[in-house]
Formats: C-alpha cells, sequence, structure tokens
DNA sequence: TTGTATGCGTTATCAT
DNA sequence: ATGATAACGCATACAA
C-alpha cells in the first residue's frame, strides 16, 4: 500500500480511504490512487484489515456428517447457493465439519474465537460444545438451517416439513390408502417431529386411528439413508397386514426401499404406493419414478445468507426468526391407487 | 494475551513461545501460561497470527460448477476428505466455487493475493485468470485433483481413468459384445481422453476396428449428466446397428439412459449392458443393479491434502508429480453376455 | 530461559 | 480533502 501512495503521490491513508471508502476522496486522487494500484497489481492484504478492524470477512458453515451421504444434493446444492450469496456480498464461505470425536468441534470453536470467522450458518440441531465453550458463547451470529432453531434463539430457514408431509399423507388417504409405513429419521429428531406429526394430523383430520401407521428406522440413532430403507423391507415383510403406501423422509430410504421391495416381488405403484423427501433430481429416473417433496434448498440457502447477513450488518429493525421455504410435491408413477381395496 | 501474560507473571513474549514452540520455554513457566490462559478463556488470534508470520493457515479448494450436480457423492466425500485431512495438520478449508463469469474468477483470485490462502487444491482444468493475474502467478502451492494437470507443472492426484475404462471394455469384449455406444464427457477434456482413450486401446487389443464404438454427449459443452444420457437415448434409437454395451462416463449419464432406454422396450442387460464411471451408492439400487468404475475419491481427497502439504511445508524432497489411485471396478447386473449374437 | 522492542499491512484518530 | 501517526495481536531478533 506504501508503494501504492508513493506512485500515486499522496499519503498511505489517503490510499486506504479510497480504496475503502468510495466517497471520502477527492475524485482525481481517487482516480490517481485507483490507477497505481492497479499498475502495481495491489492487493489488499485480508489478515491485515482483518486485524485492524477486528472483523473477518469469513462466514462458516457447520455440516453434520450425517447429511454427507446418498443420492440427494443437499449439500452441494445449499454449498452452491450459500457461497454465491455470500460472494455477492463480499464474504467468503469456511468449512466446518461437525464430525463425531471432539477433535471436530474443538476446531470448529476456534474458528470463531480465533476472530477468523465472522457468523456461522449451522445445519445441525446438537452445537459444538468444548471446555465450557460453545458457538452461541462465541458472540457470532448464528443462523440455523434446515432445522427449527428459533426456540433456542436462532433465526432459522426451513420449509413446511409438517404441512407438506400431512398433504401427501391427506393425499394418499384420497387415493384410497388406508395403511401407511412411514421411514423415519432418528426419533424424536425435529425433522422426525415435524414429518411424522404431519402424518398423525392427516389421519386425524381423516378420522383415521394412529395405528393406521407404522413406524420403521427411527431408532437408529445414525446411518446412511440407504441403509434405513433396507431396513424396512425387513420390518415390512414381517407385518401381518401390509401397509398400501410407504410415507419415505428421504429418498435414498425410498430408492433403497424400493429397489429391495420390488426384489420380492411386490409391484409399485400396484401392490405399494411410495413418496419421499428431498426432491432429488435422481427420483425422476427410478423405475417407477419416484414422487418426492422437494425441498427449495437453494433457495433456503440464500434466504439463509440474507438473515445472517442481517444479523452481522445489525439492521436496527428485529430480525426474523423464522423464515419457511415451501416445499413442492412433485408427483410421479410411484403414487397411485391401491390396487386391492383392503377390508 | 497480554493480560495470560499478566496472569501468569511473565512477558508477553513468553506467553508466544509457550503457545507457539512447544520447546523453547521453562516446564514450571509453561505450565502456568498454559493455566492463565485456560483460566482466561484465551484463544488465539488467528489473523494477527497470520499477518505477522505473513501466513495463513487456509486451503482453498476450486470446484467448478459443473461437478455439482447429480447423484454422484464426488463433491461431499471429497469435501469430507480433504477437510477431514487438513484440520488434522491444523488447516482450514474455504470453498471457492468456478462458475461462469468473471465475478466468481475476480473472487478467487483475491483470496490468494489478498494473503488468505496458503494454498489450493482445483479440481478443474481451466484455472481463474483475470487482469493477467491468475491462480498460478499468486505462488501459491497447488494441486490438482481429478485431472491430471502435471504437464502443466502442477502436482496431481488422479484415479487410473486410462486403465480402469480399457479394462471394462476388455471384459464386455470377453462377454462377447462387439458394438460400443460410449457416453461422453466434453469432447478432449482430460477425462474423455482418457477414458475413450481406454475403449480404443481395448478395441485395438481385440482386433477389433475403431468403428465399433459410436460416441454421444461429447459435443456437448457444460451440462448435467442425466441429460446427456437422455440425448444419448435419442442418438441411440437412431442407430441402424444397435449396439449391445454401453459405457457411460459417469453413473448419471448411465441411470437416466438405463431409465429411458427400458421405457422404450429394452432390456439391460439382456439388450443391452450398460457400465458407468463414479461408483455412487446408488448404482446399487437401480434397476437392474448398475456396474460401476469406482473412484475412491476420499483416498484421492486425502492424497492431495498430502501432496498440497508437502509443497507448503517445502520439503527439500522433490515432490511427486503425480499420483495415481486406482478405482475399481464394481460389477453387477447390469453387465452380461449379450443375447442375441450379431451378424 | 526470559524480557524488550520492532514491525507485519491496515484503518482510524487527530491534525492540518 | 489530505497527511502524520497510533494501534490491532502476535512473533521474532536481540539483549539480558
Amino acid at each position: 500500500m506504501s508503494e501504492v501512495a508513493k506512485l500515486a503521490g499522496v499519503a498511505i491513508s489517503t490510499v486506504s480511504r479510497a480504496l475503502a471508502n468510495p466517497g471520502r476522496v477527492n475524485e482525481k486522487t481517487h482516480a490517481k490512487i485507483d490507477a497505481a494500484a492497479r499498475q502495481l497489481g495491489y492487493p489488499p492484504n485480508a489478515m491485515a484489515r482483518g486485524l485492524r478492524i477486528g472483523k473477518s470477512n469469513t462466514i462458516m458453515i457447520v455440516l453434520p456428517g450425517s447429511l454427507y451421504y446418498g443420492a440427494s444434493q443437499v449439500i452441494p446444492q445449499i454449498l452452491q447457493s450459500i457461497n454465491k450469496a455470500l460472494i455477492q456480498s463480499g464474504y467468503n464461505l469456511m468449512i466446518a465439519n461437525l464430525d463425531r470425536g471432539a477433535g471436530s468441534e474443538r476446531h470448529i470453536l476456534d474458528l470463531p474465537f480465533g476472530g477468523a470467522v465472522r457468523g456461522a450458518i449451522i445445519l445441525s440441531s446438537k452445537s459444538p460444545e468444548v471446555d465450557g465453550r460453545s458457538l452461541a458463547s462465541a458472540g457470532l451470529p448464528i443462523v440455523s438451517m434446515l432445522l427449527d432453531m428459533s426456540d433456542a434463539g436462532l433465526p432459522s430457514v426451513v420449509t413446511n416439513d409438517h404441512e407438506a408431509v400431512r398433504d401427501v399423507t391427506a393425499e394418499l388417504i384420497g387415493l384410497g390408502h388406508k395403511r401407511f409405513l412411514y421411514l423415519a429419521r432418528p426419533e424424536g429428531s425435529y425433522h422426525d417431529v415435524e414429518r411424522f406429526g404431519g402424518v398423525l394430523k392427516a389421519l386425524d383430520a381423516a378420522g383415521m386411528p394412529e395405528n393406521a401407521v407404522v413406524r420403521s428406522g427411527g431408532n437408529l440413532d445414525y446411518q446412511q439413508g440407504f441403509q434405513i430403507g433396507l431396513e424396512a423391507v425387513k420390518d415390512f415383510v414381517e407385518l401381518a397386514e401390509k401397509p398400501t403406501a410407504v410415507i419415505a423422509t428421504s429418498d435414498d430410504m425410498a430408492i433403497s426401499f424400493m429397489s429391495r421391495v420390488q426384489g420380492l416381488g411386490f409391484r409399485i405403484p400396484g401392490d405399494l404406493s411410495i413418496v419421499s423427501f428431498d426432491g432429488s433430481p435422481v427420483c425422476e429416473f427410478c423405475s417407477p419414478p419416484l414422487s418426492t417433496i422437494e425441498q427449495p434448498v437453494t433457495e433456503m440457502g440464500e434466504a439463509a445468507v440474507a438473515l445472517l447477513l442481517t444479523c452481522i450488518e445489525g439492521a436496527e429493525t428485529s430480525i426474523e426468526r423464522r423464515k419457511v421455504i415451501p416445499s413442492k410435491l412433485i408427483l410421479r408413477e410411484s403414487m397411485a391407487r391401491p390396487r386391492i381395496e383392503q377390508e
């Protein structure tokens, strides 16, 4: 910077002003400085700037390991939309994986406490915590995504999990289905509560009993979606009264379930209708093409960034605590009327 | 840090030494300093440290937009393995998307030139370049991954694209196949050259003519894998002499091709054998289960990190220019003998 | 082994 | 509107 100042014939502080505050410097000198900077190929030093102003321009995304598996595109799409939105506002994106073991938690916490990051987008219900330090205690703006953590004080961006599942269940009921198999996420998790609640709501609205739906997979703490689908097939074959519709809470579960259950001779959608959650592009090419509830992850990513930047840039106005972006049901051949009317 | 020094009753420089160079300080004082630091919850400031030593501890991964789509898990798996390996060595991972438009290129270049990153892992053949600045000219250690850029002077981590495709083609020939359809990546790209070269090599070795294989999809510059598969179906139906085997260069292409072509009444593997590339977990649940060449992306990520850190930490020894990690052919039902012997 | 002092590149405060 | 200067938090050369 001092070289730029020398070449432009001004003081170093003037250069700083010209490059940072576009308004506070004479137009002519500004032009001279710009020219000098370009000529010298002057690159502003991010760390010096960060040290001086006490703030970084890096945002951290906290991803649980469980999100990394499967055919859905949530991780790539989210990363892409978030990064794009951040760059437009002059921020960078840093990845923080929340794996098992204190090592990753410590690393995640070192980032904000070391002043390296300015804000965080978190996609996990459990926030890292070690040695009494937590993400929240770092005094860092945090936005939750996918999961509603607004009760814990975190602005959240979610989709309408409950209503979407309720609606598709109602749709299945309307088609004539009376017994359901529900492939669950870990029991008690946000998504499990919301989505299974949607099933129960629809049953209730139709005057059907809660035991019209059988759960599978929810007792497993952490695993691949494909595995849940395979386990669910075992549960399915043991059921005396076979469900005619399956509601899966991820495309992976649905895909492995469908594949295996077809191998056992069950016809889809003849014997069994299936609908799942996520909206992976690959669902279109399953046989039969799989109905799925598409999560608008791109929009959710953009909304999360917008919310986070609002927190960071400290708009006086009270920030939104919870933003819901509706999902979209994509109907395909895997859903139909049950072939055999029950009872 | 000064507070820690005061509490421990030592000078600030001693604290610095104790925390950075574990050897150069008395054991007793070290303990005192550690205690004081813990008591105060002292977090070292990453930016101040970076400014002082002139180096950052952040690594950048440059991802082309084209990698983001599809059912394969390359992006998540690579990110996970790279990040894990980096953390173990005390580095952080920053994402840089190489999208179309100069905006993203400029942003990518600002990172190294601004001193924000210490090294880069690049998964694209075209390195960003704007205003005469390029990634290479930033004087930054760079490692290429997936693509062999060792000719351009970049240490590279790749899989054995050529040999893997050659071998699987030979396997198909051994099964009795005589005509092939090849679903290509963008023509002339590294992967296209390597993999299609493998097909030709196998044909040659079997004394078969080059026109035993028909290419599809390579004329398209940039698009989703699924789309290539759909286009290929159009090409396929127009062929007078139908191939009996399809070699796809991504699972996405294979999945959409297989889905559509089955819809037209072709039987797999009866009428048509299919093998693809990537090793996505979802292939196991296709109907029929899809043979695929599994890219060892996790090991490749780890190797890329190891290579990059070698460059950074400047081992005197000459660094490896090209590391090949072999892929693994996963044979499933989509490959079989052709039902109808030709001619 | 430990303390003192300087500088990394930038921004902000205070003069001019 | 611009220039001089201090300070951000840390690491190191040097002195003790």
